[in-house]
RNA sequence: GCGGGCGUGGUGAAACUGGUAAACACGCGGGACUUAAAAUCCCGUGCCGUAACUGGCUUGUGGGUUCGAGUCCCACCGCCCGCACCA
């Protein structure tokens, strides 16, 4: 049995860290803060792996850097609205607000059995109006300053629930509830004008240098900013009087165009949809994809000549133009001139609808009249050929040449594209924000007075019938216009609740405050330091946060426009699959492996194959419950376990194998310290003058470890940090404990209590249960961060690695920073460089100091 | 389709700016303790060859740069994330 009881040692803890307010944060101007934040999690019903280990590695660093000095905020909330609570409402008839508060609390004492250190005194729910009225204050803000504004916006739209669909809830182009084939149809919406900061938004992520490289790529290629140009051309057909407009970003290649192609929702197709039945049963099949650019974008590419020409701006040709379901409507003009030899999209086209590809770019080690496009466009570097005026240039002094020559002869201009477009935030559902608006016939749109504020949801819905409830609860909706007092309609349309997810980080620093954030608070502990999160929200999430603070900058809400200088993504917890003879996914739980090494499951005995490794998700099964983990092994177990092995930023693998080990270390720890007590005295013994060499070895790997776990947390290498502690609990436990001299045993004293508070951000219960039982009065918790000694981590033997020809031939241990010839001498000399040389002259020796020699032959 | 990432023993992984590949752990094998089992402790463990030391090979695949490549460059394969209404 072990002897270490994690029940109780971690309810007592607990309760002592809670008894003292360990966690809560006060601003402490004279202290320096730093800002500790996980992403919230959607109060789905119950915690999952994914949570356990963000909230993990948040609390390491948050417990770190309380040890290092800092005034630390850590704070715990609920990201309370969305489309499953309104899910859970239709299938099993329970009200969303009842669903949600009630999966918060089952989720608020999961978090509370993690041992987290949170300051819960800060806890915020973005359903609650304290919250979301302040949203709706700022909304009204926003328009203001001109950010915010209506327009058409595409939907999914099911026609037999006769509802807006959600992107995921659209499967194969059909809806997940009634299979029936959605439709893009037009609806009039709010939208932030997000593209107002796109520029911004781009260049300030050079600043952000805590921010892991792939997510400020990935931000700058969603901003997309290309230097591109807009070309008119104009249509044979005289009646119409406006040219064909297209944006393109390869203005060089303009005389290898062969047609020009509009988007399915362009104006024009539009137009001629209504004449012509072949072009309108196409744009109606564009419309069955979607309004996800995933399934536009992945759909054959198809077309229609529509029959209209445009003529060339510099030749003497005419091109058809085309209507085309890989042109989109949102970005640029909608328009695209063709050109195929460079281009892969436009050269697919052209091969399905056989029009001529003509190269003009030659790369340049090609000659001109051999060089021919077969099925692979060429986009790289070259000269220009077929080009007039062009020919000879290279691609960007030609981009500039053809630019400067469409606007002199008014024919183009130059411009700055961007591929980011403005954030939608109208969301057709009840369970969200309501919109502070209300719509008069006479008065137009009209904001809702700010004392009239907040528009609170009402709680008496129906969800029986099709659409947003909202829509049709009469009292609700109708209401006296704010201005002209006739009767008029409350927008009843809810926020994106991308909304409550921007700026809830402000919140946090002042929950309780009458304006959105309290100047004083957010100047304080604003920006984020550490932000914590998966990999999936790098762009949306994060791109909307960094525009909404700057909005809230722009209205005078905060100072700030970065909201988090420091992010790191962490990887998904993934479990191996299992399936039975049925081809059913079997639960972890349910599969046995039988005394004839063969696996099957326990409940039908039928035989189980191991499938992949794979996310944790419902849908296979292969999902462990984090509080079953902590009820079998203790929140200190589970902490270990998913902080070794694998490194926080990549995926890493949930085994049982994996929990049995890090619960037998936990016990191992115990065991040690335990057993060592009697031997050890009491704290704050006198230091021994000299130490021998099994106690200095000891002291050397205690502060050696003390310098290699410091900066492991500092870098986020739990798993490091992990191994290193391994090797200071088995240096320890190599100490032979018979006839302790004084030396030895305050040396071990030392190693324990190190070992002890590296341990206390990973596994905080055990490291104060510990830290009590090494006979300490005060809380571990409050304990400063142990130092290295410098004396203890250098060494002064080093091994070089001994090479001949670039091949390992054995090493030497010398004294560090030996010159270059005695390392020489001593490697010429070994037997084996010897025989490895042979009769071969060697032409030269490298020297790398304290690392190797390598003798090249 | 577009954008971003990852790939090292049986497994999770380590290897700082190019310098001893496989630290640490899991698993497995052997041993000690035990009436026995569990727990614990000790030893071994990349692959191939070998009696053994020595040796040869090895970081998804193929090529390149270099005295030297897991690390840099090019091409390919596989998997994962995002694509604007999931959160």
């Amino acid at each position: 049995m072990p002897r270490y009881n994690f029940r109780e040692s971690e309810a007592k803890w607990q309760s002592a860290w809670e008894k003292e307010a360990a966690f809560s944060a006060i601003e402490s101007p004279e202290k320096q803060k730093y800002y500790v934040l996980e992403m919230f999690p959607y109060p789905s019903g119950r915690i999952h792996m994914g949570h356990l280990r963000c909230y993990t590695l948040g609390d390491v660093i948050a417990r770190y850097k309380r040890a290092r000095g800092f005034n630390v905020l850590h704070p715990m909330g609920w990201d309370a609205f969305g489309l499953p609570a309104e899910n859970a409402a239709m299938e099993q008839g329970i009200h969303p607000a009842e669903w949600t508060y009630k999966n918060i609390s089952t989720m608020r004492n999961q978090l509370k059995a993690m041992g987290l250190s949170i300051d819960w005194t800060r806890e915020i729910a973005t359903c609650d109006p304290k919250y979301y009225q302040h949203e709706q204050t700022m909304f009204l803000d926003f328009m203001e300053q001109n950010l915010i504004y209506r327009e058409e916006g595409w939907v999914n739209w099911d026609p037999v629930d006769h509802t807006v669909l959600a992107n995921e809830q659209v499967i194969d182009g059909k809806g997940w509830r009634s299979g029936a084939l959605i439709e893009r149809r037009r609806l009039s919406q709010w939208f932030c004008r997000i593209t107002s900061y796109n520029d911004n938004l781009l260049k300030k992520l050079d600043h952000l240098h805590r921010w892991p490289k792939k997510v400020r790529t990935m931000q700058e290629n969603w901003i997309g900013r290309s230097e591109g140009a807009y070309i008119e051309f104009k249509f044979t057909e005289t009646s119409r009087k406006n040219p064909l407009k297209v944006y393109t970003t390869r203005p060089d290649t303009i005389f290898g165009a062969s047609f020009c192609a509009i988007a399915a929702d362009h104006p024009i197709t539009e137009e001629l949809a209504k004449k012509n039945t072949e072009i309108e049963e196409f744009v109606e099949e564009c419309r069955q994809l979607g309004t996800s650019e995933e399934a536009i974008q992945t759909a054959e590419k198809k077309g229609i000549d529509t029959g209209l020409r445009v003529k060339h701006p510099f030749l003497d040709k005419d091109l058809p133009v085309y209507t085309a379901n890989f042109v989109l409507m949102g970005y640029g003009t909608g328009a695209i001139f063709g050109c195929p030899a460079h281009d892969q999209r436009d050269l697919d086209f052209a091969l399905t609808y056989r029009l001529p590809v003509i190269p003009v770019v030659v790369p340049p080690d090609e000659n001109a009249d051999k060089f021919t496009i077969t099925n692979e466009a060429y986009i790289g570097e070259g000269r220009l050929e077929n080009s007039e005026f062009l020919d000879g240039l290279d691609v960007e002094k030609a981009k500039r040449a053809i630019i400067e020559r469409l606007e002199l002869e008014k024919k183009g201009k130059g411009t700055t594209n961007y591929r980011l477009r403005d954030w939608l935030i109208s969301r057709q559902r009840y369970w969200g924000c309501p919109i502070p608006i209300v719509h008069c016939e006479d008065c137009g749109l009209v904001p809702v007075p700010r004392d009239q504020l907040p528009v609170i949801l009402p709680d008496d819905i129906d969800f029986s019938g099709h659409g947003n409830p909202l829509d049709r609860h009469e009292t609700w909706k109708n209401v006296k216009c704010p201005k002209c007092k006739k009767a008029a309609q409350r927008d009843t349309d809810t926020f994106d609740t991308f909304i409550d997810s921007s700026w809830y980080f402000a919140r946090f620093c002042s929950p309780d405050s009458k304006v959105p954030v309290d100047p004083k608070a957010a100047q304080y502990w604003l920006p984020v330091d550490q932000y914590i999160g998966g990999i999936e929200h790098a762009i949306l999430h994060l791109l909307y946060s960094r525009f909404f603070m700057r909005a809230m900058q722009q209205s005078g809400h905060i100072e700030i426009d970065e909201p988090f200088s420091g992010l790191f993504t962490q990887g998904m917890v993934n479990h191996a699959t299992f399936r039975d003879s049925g081809g059913n996914w079997v639960e972890p739980q349910n599969v046995i492996h039988t005394n004839e090494n063969k696996i099957e499951r326990a409940d039908t005995g039928l035989p189980v194959e191991i499938g992949r490794v794979e996310k944790m998700s419902k849908s296979k099964k292969n999902t462990v419950d984090p509080t079953d983990v902590i009820e079998h092994y203790g929140a200190d177990t589970a902490r270990w376990f998913i902080l070794s092995d694998s490194p926080p930023d990549r995926d890493m693998e949930w085994t049982n194998a994996g929990i049995e080990g890090a619960f037998r270390y936990i016990n191992r720890v115990a065991r040690i310290i335990d057993d060592r007590l009697p031997l050890i005295g009491i704290p704050k013994t006198t230091k021994p003058k000299e130490f021998s060499t099994t106690a200095l070895e000891l002291r050397q790997i205690t502060h050696k470890t003390i310098a290699g776990v410091t900066g492991d947390y500092e870098n986020f290498h739990f798993n490091k940090s992990v191994a290193r502690l391994y090797e200071l609990t088995n240096a320890i436990s190599s100490v032979d404990l018979d006839n302790l001299e004084h030396d030895i045993s305050w040396a071990i004293r030392e190693s324990l209590e190190t070992l002890v508070r590296l341990l206390s951000p990973m596994t905080p219960h055990l490291a104060e249960d510990m830290w009590q039982k090494l006979g300490h009065k005060t809380l571990l918790t409050n304990m400063d961060w142990p130092n290295a000694e410098e004396k203890l981590i250098t060494d002064d033997k080093v091994t070089l690695a001994i090479q001949v020809g670039g091949k390992l031939r054995g090493t030497i241990n010398v004294e560090a920073g030996i010159n270059k010839k005695s390392a020489e001498e001593l490697a010429h000399s070994m037997p084996n460089v010897q025989a490895s040389i042979g009769k071969r002259k060697v032409r030269k020796v490298i020297f790398v100091p304290d690392k190797l020699v390598n003798f090249v032959v």
